[in-house]
DNA sequence: CGCTAGGCATACCAATCTGTATATTTTTTA
DNA sequence: TAAAAAATATACAGATTGGTATGCCTAGCG
């Protein structure tokens, strides 16, 4: 067996065309061809291109939402200075070659029909992510925990948004700045 | 002479389109059809369709941060208040009906090539928007108003994305929170 | 051994895409 | 009023799209 199913050399060959391209804009062709794969064999594991963008989704988020949640643990035992390296993670992100800013949110630009599963996935994905902050906020003691973790989510998306369009993961480290603020004015 | 240059109906029709349905989504065909002129007609005025995209977004900025910093400047004298009345813009804005996100942000999204003359439009917009909200901060006599108007920066286009994902206006009074306790922190 | 499922190669389908050509009519303007 | 510009209607070109059909091959497994 090989090291990889063809379904996730599939998955992963449409990951990076998406990121690079967006979504409407590769075809399924291209998608094959990048995986070496046939269209054929395509279409038998995923019965439309838009199975295989939430299968993408899908795979993206549940990587990459655990990663990032391993790397938040792994930098620093102390709870509120758990907050504070999410934007750390997120610079590093913005500086990597492939950053080209969030998935989830150019699939609801590209596809903003309402009630589509393209849209539940990405909400899910932010809301595991906001719930996750909140927990950090609350081990930290911090009040309010609920609103300041949506707090946090407004200035994370906000840097995301502005790196995009500036190329700069500048961004990052004033959204970092602006957290010490909202965490001090939440203080216990 | 109508009401309206076949140009701005083309980019009114172009736009409204835009707004629901994405950029590559919608063709040529339907653009020309939904203003009622002919395909023949558009490629007159606009020599392809990313020029028409071009000229869409270059008219939306236009048009719609003026009409933002009008209506700023008519809610209230306070300076300081001005920075706050922004986020009650913001709310009405995603509680309006053709709310849709960011066309910017979205266009970025789909046209993510590096260099192109889009994301330059989207850049300069950002800016534009950034400088007029420093602009206002310096006026309440805040210190450090250029890092204040970034991170203002970050609320509201975090407040964009998250309503535009939760469909929720409520990111808005988030964002309007949060930009107190920066303001508070910030004051001179 | 032989069967079956998954994969390959290739060709095809109908629809749609951006953009153009032709030829006629309306509008503007000098 | 006559020439020039802009708009119309319609058709078409050439490429690409998502998705399917046909037929062969090969690997795993009972």
């Amino acid at each position: 067996m090989p090291l990889l199913s063809k379904r996730e050399q599939l998955i992963q060959a449409a990951l990076e065309l998406f990121s690079i391209t967006g979504y409407s804009a590769v075809g399924v062709n291209a998608i094959a061809e990048k995986a070496s794969i046939t269209k054929k064999t395509l279409y038998h594991h995923f019965k439309s291109k838009e199975e295989l963008i939430l299968a993408v989704l899908r795979y993206y988020d549940e990587r990459h939402r655990n990663s990032f949640m391993r790397t938040v643990e792994a930098k620093t035992e102390n709870p509120k200075d758990r907050l504070l390296v999410i934007f750390d993670i997120l610079e590093e992100w913005f500086n990597s070659k492939n950053f080209s800013g969030c998935l989830f949110v150019r699939a609801m630009g590209e596809y903003p029909e309402e009630g589509t599963s393209i849209r539940s996935v990405c909400q899910e994905s932010k809301i595991l992510t906001q719930k996750y902050i909140q927990s950090l906020a609350e081990e930290a003691e911090l009040q309010d925990a609920d609103e300041l973790s949506e707090q946090f989510m407004l200035l994370i998306e906000g840097a995301i948004t502005m790196a995009q369009v500036n190329n700069s993961h500048l961004s990052a480290v004033r959204a970092k700045k602006a957290a010490k603020v909202l965490i001090k004015g939440s203080a216990q």
